[in-house]
DNA sequence: AGCACGCCGACT
DNA sequence: GTCGGCGTGCTC
């Protein structure tokens, strides 16, 4: 018999982050087990707090003051065995605490009291009699005769006309009874079937050497449109065939639809979609659903890595080399890794697909710990389509000064002649990138930022991209009170206004941040031009992933070197498969496809082999330049991030951890430290930003003394700068 | 993060 | 004397 528990507080705070122990009154303690949310009395005032119990003990000693549970809050426990092995391994490896872990394990919300959502719906009860037989108590249970129980008394009085009070009459007698009937916040949409295809040789071969080797993690190496997904859904029914659950990722909300319409089209609508556009209480739903067994099948973005299968078999990550399965508020978590800790732990497949791998996974495959699986051809016959490049220099010894090259014009004037679609790619959102005065160089600035803002075509004002501030545009310079304000660098929107000018009877559609705010708009819109209701999709990296649409002939990359520039090592891995990806929209039907890629550096290495398609070639130049640099794979980066609205205290604080953290280096030769320093964006959102890099062979120890010592360091200044240490970032901004 | 405790100055 | 200002330290 347990007498106590050791339980984890619903605290955000470092020094909260440790096992409390509490006694179990007798009432709670035969139902009582490790994993259920409690409420238990917390800190001086004892205010009920959630509580999550952790371990059962049948004695304790050496503890004074213990308080009683309150309460049990679920009649489940919320976290498995599972849950809180991977929440130790989670809260180590992510430097962050218990409470951030559960939280990221159960659905948000919960915790601030969403439940399943129960209305009261209107039966029928006992035969009509008496005084009550007559209007308008007839002519009320007929309608509820004909509609039982599907409508609530204010649903009944809203559609019928009917007044509350007669229905309550007639449940006061028993002729009709209220019940109570959990709703589904769920999609219940039918979908078009996905009738299943025949799989080529490669897909076969790819399918078969999954479901019989040993290994448990696998790369789908397959160029765009090479069927991977198909690949997907022969597995996930093979799982299903064995009883096993399966979890497919996509990177972004954008693809949700496209794999959902698939996936519930093949298997039936039983498969929960997890994604961070669900509601509270939508997403409540669907993570019971997932925990009560009731759906086999989980299709979301990275949090659905976390839904509790019980006999999972098969994760799925697609597009696995996207930057978006890495979470960038704790825990940092990448979606990747914590699917290899639930392969470790619940003995589940995992399969990569990717056409443009990242660095880091194909160094896997070429060391053997993952099993590398290859397909070079298009399913159905496609032909990969034709990539050619444009210098934007020679346009502009051409005089020609537009954003379009001439190939790309006519390569667009052609597609809208054929009546087929094109998508133009640039990877930045609004109309220019920065506002400046051109008499006095004034740039028009974010007042809580370090960033130049960004001028919206809608709404007619400045956003900062960061913090969201809004600021009307002035016409006269604020510094000099010129007139001479210009407008410099492209975005989406740009494109939008000078596509309409130079192709005014083609119908364009956007796709990027600023179009997509509502709930349903990504679906919206992929329905849109799916559906053929539009001939020109414009958009940021949105539309460069995974997107399948079978009349698309041309995509034109507006700049390919946008992302070229960036302070990061992985800012090349990034161009070439956006290039790569963006370009695999083209021609995945029928016709053949063609990509024209704009660039003002036609020579980089990252351009040169997206353009020929040459992902072995960019993998041998780019693993030779991590290596010469000593970069991951080759090595680990530890990005020590400070912020403080305090400046001063802030550098003063940053010197002195890292004149103390030099100690480290001493014992571990091979590990370098830069910085401090301020960061590429120096503040944001009012908070000044340092950061601290070390690089080299770091280790779990190394990273957990750097940890305690931080803290050791800052106790004092703690209410004022905030900490964050990330083990390999996807990015060092 | 709260909340209590405690130490000190201002005021009835 | 005692009321309340905020700095400090603990939370089973």
């Amino acid at each position: 018999m347990y007498s106590f528990a050791g339980i984890i507080i619903n605290n955000e705070s470092v020094q909260i982050d440790r096992l409390f122990t509490y006694r179990i009154p007798k009432e709670l303690s035969t139902k009582l087990e490790v994993g259920y949310r409690v409420k238990v009395p917390f800190g001086k005032g004892n205010r009920a707090t959630d509580g999550f119990v952790i371990e059962l003990y049948e004695s304790c000693d050496g503890i004074n003051h213990i308080k009683d549970i309150q309460s049990i809050c679920d009649d489940f426990p919320l976290l498995r065995d599972v849950d809180i092995r991977l929440m130790e391994i989670m809260r180590k490896k992510y430097f962050c605490t218990y409470i951030q872990c559960i939280k990221t394990l159960i659905p948000t919300g919960i915790t601030r009291g969403v439940k399943s959502k129960i209305l009261s719906k209107i039966y029928l009860g006992n035969e009509l009699s008496g005084k009550y037989d007559k209007e308008p108590y007839k002519s009320i249970i007929d309608i509820v005769k004909n509609n039982d129980g599907s409508f609530t008394k204010s649903e009944l009085s809203n559609s019928f006309k009917i007044s509350i009070s007669s229905i309550n009459t007639l449940i006061k007698h028993e002729f009709l009874y209220s019940g109570q009937v959990a709703v589904n916040r769920f999609d219940t949409r039918d979908f078009q079937s996905y009738e299943k295809k025949t799989l080529n040789v490669h897909q076969k071969l790819a399918v078969d050497t999954i479901l019989k080797s040993m290994k448990r993690k696998f790369l789908i190496h397959g160029v765009t449109g090479s069927g991977k997904t198909e690949i997907y859904m022969h597995l996930v029914s093979e799982m299903l065939n064995q009883g096993k659950q399966s979890i497919i990722l996509v990177p972004e909300i954008a693809l949700t639809p496209q794999m959902v319409e698939r996936f519930k089209g093949r298997f039936g609508k039983d498969i929960a979609v997890f994604h961070s556009k669900l509601s509270d209480g939508e997403r409540y739903d669907e993570w019971v659903r997932v925990k009560k067994g009731e759906v086999n099948v989980a299709v979301g973005a990275r949090s659905a890595i976390f839904l509790p299968f019980k006999n999972l078999g098969l994760i799925v990550i697609d597009e696995e080399h996207e930057g978006s399965y890495k979470s960038d508020s704790d825990p940092k978590y990448n979606s990747r890794e914590i699917a290899d800790i639930r392969s470790e732990l619940e003995g589940c497949k995992v399969l990569l697909g990717s056409a443009t791998p990242s660095i880091e996974t194909f160094f896997m495959c070429k060391q053997k710990e993952i099993e590398l699986l290859t397909i070079t051809d298009r399913a159905d016959g496609a032909m990969m389509p034709k990539v050619e490049l444009v210098d934007m220099r020679e346009e502009l010894l051409q005089n020609n000064k537009s954003i379009f090259s001439k190939k790309l014009y006519n390569a667009i004037n052609q597609c809208l002649e054929n009546k087929e679609q094109a998508i133009l790619f640039l990877n930045r959102r609004g109309y220019s990138t920065f506002v400046s005065c051109r008499k006095c160089g004034y740039v028009f600035k974010c007042p809580n930022c370090d960033i130049s803002l960004t001028y919206h075509n809608h709404g007619n004002n400045l956003t900062c991209h960061y913090c969201g501030v809004n600021q009307r545009v002035s016409s006269v310079c604020p510094s000099c009170g010129s007139k001479y304000v210009k407008y410099f660098g492209i975005g989406t929107e740009k494109i939008e206004e000078e596509v309409k000018k130079y192709f005014p009877s083609a119908r364009v559609i956007r796709m990027d941040h600023d179009t997509t705010r509502g709930k349903n708009s990504y679906e919206k819109i992929y329905s849109t031009f799916k559906e053929r209701e539009a001939d020109i999709l414009i958009g940021t990296q949105m539309v460069a992933k995974g997107l399948d649409f079978k009349d698309v002939t041309v995509v034109g990359v507006i700049a390919a070197d946008l992302s070229l520039n960036l302070p990061d090592y992985r800012s090349a891995e990034r161009t070439f498969q956006l290039i790569t990806q963006v370009s695999g929209r083209a021609g995945r039907g029928q016709k053949n496809g063609k990509v024209i890629v704009q660039t003002y550096n036609p020579d980089n290495y990252a351009i040169r082999y997206s353009i020929s398609n040459d992902y072995y070639k960019f993998y041998d130049e780019e693993i030779s330049i991590r290596q010469g640099m000593n970069y991951p794979p080759f090595s680990k980066i530890l990005c020590i991030n400070m912020s403080s609205k305090n400046e001063k205290l802030l550098i003063n604080s940053i010197q002195m951890a890292s004149n103390y953290l030099k100690n480290y280096l001493k014992e571990n030769s091979n590990i370098e430290m830069l910085g401090p320093c301020s960061c590429t964006i120096g503040k944001i959102k009012e908070q000044y930003r340092w950061q601290i890099i070390f690089k080299g062979n770091i280790d779990s120890e190394f990273c957990r003394n750097i940890k305690s010592s931080i803290y050791e360091i800052l106790k004092e200044v703690y209410n004022d700068i905030r900490v964050s240490m990330d083990l390999n970032p996807s990015s060092l901004l």
